[in-house]
DNA sequence: ACGCCGACCGTCCGA
DNA sequence: CGGTCGGCGT
C-alpha cells in the first residue's frame, strides 16, 4: 500500500497530475495542504524531478514552515532542496542576488508600516502637504493600492487628471520612492514590484529563475494581488528543453475564503484561471474532513448568499454533531465573562484542554475585555496580532543600530538612532545636517561623516563625531574574523549605553525593555544557529521584518488563542467562539456603510464562512445587545450572518447566571447603574490581584524556583524568581558568567537540567 | 534640548 | 477608550 493510497479520489487525481497548469478548487478543511505535499513527493519519486526545481509559495512563514516539515516526512531525500517559502521572502532571496541590476544596492534595507510612516511624514513636509487634508495614510494607502497593481508613479500621475489631492498623492508617491531608492530601501510591497521589475528588465535573471523553477505551486491563490500574479505568471513561463512552455503551475485555492480585497486580492486570479492559463486541469476537492455535519452545513448556509460565486458542494462524512450554539448576551462584558467561564469549566471537566479553544473577533481591540476576564480567571491564553514584538521601541531602536551598520544609506534608521539614547543631538541639528545632505546630494550619513564642513553646527559636531566613529567602529569589527552577530549586538547594547541607562532607571517599564532586548538577542542565536546558509546581518533583519505574529503560533503550548478572524485563516480548533456577532461589528460599519455595499458585504461573508469552518466538533456564536465601542457605549443588532442560519442548526442559549454564585461578573453585571459602574468596580479588583503566584497559568513551565536551567545563550543557570507579568511568566534566572537575567518563559525555551 | 501634558483624533482587517 | 502629536514650560 502506497501513501497515495489515503487519498480520496479527488485528491489522487490532484496529486498524480503531471505537466501543464493545475487549478485545484480546494473547499475548507478539504485537506489541501496533504494534497500539495504528497504531489510534491511524487513529482520527486515518481517523476523524477529534481527537487531543487520545485517552487511552492505560501503567504505566511507556518504554512511554509508547516508545508516543508510535512513534505521531510513523506520524501526520502533532497527536500532540503525545495524552495518553500511565502512570496515577500522569495522575492527578497531573488533580490539579495540580482537587484543591483535595477539600480538598487545588495544590501538594500526594508521598511516595515512604521518605517513607511515616517518617511512619508518627511515627504509630506517637504512637498507641504497639509496632512489634516490629506493624512499620510490615505496617501500610503494609495501607493500601496497602486503597487498592488503595478502602477509606477508616472503612471500614477497621468491617470489622475486634475484632482488636486489626487495630482498631490500623485506627487507624494514620486518623492516617497525618490527617498526609498535613495535610502537603498524597499517597503513591504516594492519587494514584490521591485522583482517584477527585475524579471521584465533583466532577460537574464529572468531565465536563471524559469530554467530552476520547472514546478511551481501556489497556496491561497485567492489571495493573490495583480503584482503577485505577475511574478507568478514571469516564473512559470519559461520553456523546457524542446522549447514549449510548459505552465507546470500548480495554483490551489478557495475563492469563498478570499478575504484580503482590501489590501490588493484580485480574484480575477483565480476566477480567470483556466482562461489565462488555456488546458487548465481543474479539480474540486468537496469532501471535507474537518467539521461536523451540523457546522458545516452552517457555513454552505450563509455562503450561499454571496452571488458570483464558483459553485461549491461541501460534505462530509463526519457526524451531525453538536448543534451551532448562540447566545445574546446583555453586554461585552457578559459575553466575555461566560465564555471564559464555560471554557474553563469545560477544561476542567476534562472534556478539552486550553488549546482546543479559540476566540475569534473581527478586530483585535475586541481582545482586550476577554484578555481582563482571562487574567482574572487565571486561564492561560495568547493574542496573536496584537502588539508585534518588533515594533516595541526598545527592539526598533536596537534594530536601527543594526540596519545603520548594515545600510549606511538608510536614513531612516540613522535618524532614528542619532539621538537614542539621548547624546544632546537636538531638532534644530538634525535638520541643519539634513538639508546639508539634500543640498548636496548625499545620505544622511554621510552629511553626519562630514559634521564638520556643516555650517552652524559648532558643538553639536563634536557629539556627531563621536557618533559616526562609534558606528564605524562597530562596522569595522563585523568585518573582521571570528567575530559574530551576537558579540555585534552586544557591543552595541555597550557602546551605546542602552542597556546602562535601561538599568539605571530600574522601573517595571525599564526591566521589560531590558527583557525585550534579552529576547532579541535570542533571537539573533537562534538566527545565527539555525539559518542554513552563513548567517548574515542583512539575513538577520530580514528575517525580522517579514515575519508575522500567526508565524509563531506554537500550538502545543495548553493555553487559549485569541485572533482575529484574518488571522485565524487556515486554522483549526476543536472548540471556536465567534464573538461580536452584531451589525456594525460583524458585518462592519465600514462595510454596511461603503459605497458598494454589496461587495463589501460579501467580503465580510466570506470573512464568516472561514470564521465557521475553522471549527471541527463545536461552534458556539454570540453577539451583545450593547457594547463599549471606541470609548462609548453602542446598541447593535444580532448580525444578518446569525439569521442567515437556519433555525434549526442552532441552539439559542439564553445568557443564564447560574454560575454567577462564583462569577465575578454577576454583582457588577445587575447592578442598576450598569456598564460604566461595572467597569469602575472591575478594574481595582483585576489589579489587586496578587501578582505572584505558584499556580500553572501559561501552560506548565518545566522548572521551578531553585531549579537549574539552560539557556540557549547564556548556558546554565538557577532560576531565582517566576513572576506572572500579565499574559506570561517573567523569570529571574542567575547565569554564572553573565549575572541576573530577567526572561519571558515563552520566548526564552528554557529546559530543565538536572 | 527635553519632558510633560493636554487636546485631539480616529478609528477594521495585514505581510 | 487609548495612543499620538504638538505646544509650552523648564
Amino acid at each position: 500500500m502506497s501513501i497515495y493510497d489515503t487519498l480520496n479520489p479527488e485528491q489522487k487525481r490532484a496529486v498524480l497530475h503531471d505537466k501543464g497548469p493545475l487549478l485545484i478548487l480546494a473547499g475548507a478543511g478539504s485537506g489541501k495542504t496533504r494534497v500539495l505535499t504528497h504531489r510534491i513527493a511524487y513529482l520527486i519519486e515518481h517523476r523524477d524531478v529534481n527537487p531543487w526545481n520545485i517552487l511552492a509559495v505560501t503567504f505566511t512563514n507556518k504554512a511554509a514552515r508547516e508545508m516543508k516539515e510535512r513534505v521531510d516526512q513523506i520524501v526520502g531525500y533532497g527536500s532540503e532542496n525545495i524552495w518553500v517559502s511565502t512570496f515577500h521572502s522569495t522575492c527578497v532571496r531573488i533580490l539579495r542576488r540580482f537587484i543591483d541590476r535595477i539600480g538598487y544596492e545588495r544590501s538594500f534595507s526594508i521598511y516595515d508600516s512604521d518605517d513607511s510612516r515616517t518617511l512619508m511624514r518627511e515627504v509630506c513636509k517637504y512637498l507641504e502637504i497639509d496632512t489634516k487634508r490629506i493624512p499620510e495614510k490615505t496617501i500610503l494607502g494609495a501607493i500601496s493600492k497602486a503597487k498592488d497593481e503595478l502602477i509606477s508613479p508616472e503612471e500614477f500621475e497621468k491617470s489622475v487628471g486634475s484632482d488636486y489631492m489626487l495630482k498631490k498623492q500623485a506627487e507624494a508617491y514620486k518623492e516617497y520612492q525618490k527617498r526609498l531608492k535613495a535610502s537603498n530601501a524597499l517597503d513591504f510591497d516594492d519587494l514584490i514590484v521591485k522583482t517584477v521589475e527585475l524579471f521584465m528588465n533583466d532577460k537574464e535573471a529572468l531565465t536563471t529563475y524559469q530554467n530552476r523553477f520547472r514546478y511551481i505551486m501556489v497556496d491561497e491563490y485567492q489571495d493573490t494581488n495583480t503584482a503577485q500574479f505577475r511574478l507568478i505568471h514571469l516564473l512559470a513561463s519559461g520553456v523546457n528543453e524542446d522549447g514549449q512552455k510548459e505552465y507546470n503551475l500548480c495554483v490551489v485555492g478557495d475563492d469563498d475564503q478570499s478575504i484580503y480585497k482590501f489590501r490588493g486580492a484580485n480574484i480575477q486570479n483565480i476566477l480567470n484561471f483556466e482562461k489565462t492559463f488555456a488546458g487548465t486541469n481543474v479539480i474540486k476537492l468537496e469532501q471535507n474532513y474537518r467539521s461536523s455535519q451540523n457546522i458545516l452545513e452552517a457555513a454552505n448556509e450563509v455562503i450561499a448568499n454571496n452571488i458570483g460565486r464558483k459553485e461549491k458542494a461541501l460534505w462530509t462524512d463526519n457526524g451531525k454533531g453538536d448543534p451551532v450554539g448562540y447566545t445574546l448576551f446583555e453586554s461585552d462584558f457578559d459575553e466575555a465573562d461566560s465564555i471564559t467561564s464555560e471554557i474553563k469549566r469545560t477544561v476542567e471537566n476534562n472534556e478539552a484542554s486550553y488549546n482546543d479553544f479559540a476566540i475569534l473577533y473581527r478586530t483585535n481591540a475586541q481582545s482586550r475585555i476577554f484578555e481582563e476576564k482571562l487574567i482574572l480567571r487565571n486561564i492561560p491564553y495568547r493574542i496573536i496580532g496584537s502588539v508585534n514584538f518588533y515594533a516595541r521601541k526598545e527592539i526598533k531602536d536596537i534594530l536601527a543600530y543594526l540596519k545603520t551598520i548594515d545600510n549606511g544609506l538608510d536614513n531612516i534608521a540613522v535618524k532614528r538612532i542619532i539621538n537614542v539614547p539621548r547624546r544632546g543631538i537636538g531638532l534644530t541639528t538634525i535638520d541643519r545636517v539634513n538639508d546639508y545632505a539634500l543640498n548636496n546630494d548625499m545620505s544622511f550619513y554621510e552629511a553626519l561623516t562630514r559634521s564638520n564642513q556643516i555650517p552652524g553646527l559648532e558643538r553639536a559636531s563634536a557629539k556627531i563625531t563621536s557618533f559616526v566613529s562609534m558606528i564605524e567602529g562597530l562596522r569595522t569589527q563585523l568585518n573582521q574574523e571570528n567575530y559574530d552577530l551576537t558579540e555585534l549586538i552586544d557591543d552595541i547594547l555597550d557602546a551605546t549605553g542602552y542597556l546602562r541607562d535601561l538599568e539605571t532607571e530600574g522601573s517595571d517599564e525599564a526591566e521589560d525593555r531590558i527583557a525585550n532586548i534579552d529576547e532579541l538577542v535570542n533571537k539573533l542565536v537562534t538566527y545565527a544557529e539555525g539559518s542554513e546558509e552563513a548567517p548574515t546581518l542583512s539575513g538577520f533583519l530580514e528575517e525580522v521584518a517579514l515575519v508575522s505574529d500567526i508565524d509563531n503560533l506554537d500550538e502545543s503550548t495548553d493555553s487559549i488563542v485569541l485572533m482575529t478572524l484574518h488571522s485565524a485563516k487556515g486554522l483549526e480548533f476543536p472548540y471556536v467562539y465567534m464573538c461580536g456577532m452584531e451589525e456594525g461589528v460583524f458585518p462592519s460599519y465600514m462595510s454596511i456603510y461603503a459605497d458598494n455595499p454589496q461587495e463589501e458585504i460579501e467580503e465580510e461573508r466570506r470573512l464568516c464562512y472561514v470564521g465557521i469552518t475553522r471549527a471541527m466538533k463545536r461552534l458556539s456564536l454570540s453577539a451583545a445587545k450593547h457594547r463599549m465601542l471606541r470609548g462609548e457605549t453602542s446598541y447593535n443588532k444580532p448580525s444578518r450572518f446569525i439569521h442567515e442560519i437556519p433555525r434549526y442548526l442552532l441552539k439559542i442559549n439564553m445568557p443564564s447566571d447560574k454560575n454567577s454564585k462564583n462569577s465575578f461578573a454577576s454583582q457588577n453585571t445587575s447592578t442598576a447603574s450598569g456598564y460604566h459602574h461595572s467597569q469602575k468596580n472591575y478594574k481595582p479588583f483585576a489589579t489587586n490581584e496578587p501578582k505572584n503566584f505558584a499556580g500553572n497559568n501559561i501552560g506548565t513551565l518545566s522548572y521551578d524556583v531553585g531549579d537549574n536551567v539552560k539557556h540557549i545563550k547564556f548556558g546554565i543557570g538557577t532560576v531565582t524568581d517566576i513572576i506572572m507579568g500579565g499574559k506570561d511568566y517573567e523569570v529571574t534566572v542567575d547565569f554564572p558568567g553573565y549575572g541576573t537575567k530577567k526572561l519571558i518563559a515563552s520566548f526564552a525555551k528554557l529546559t530543565k537540567v538536572d
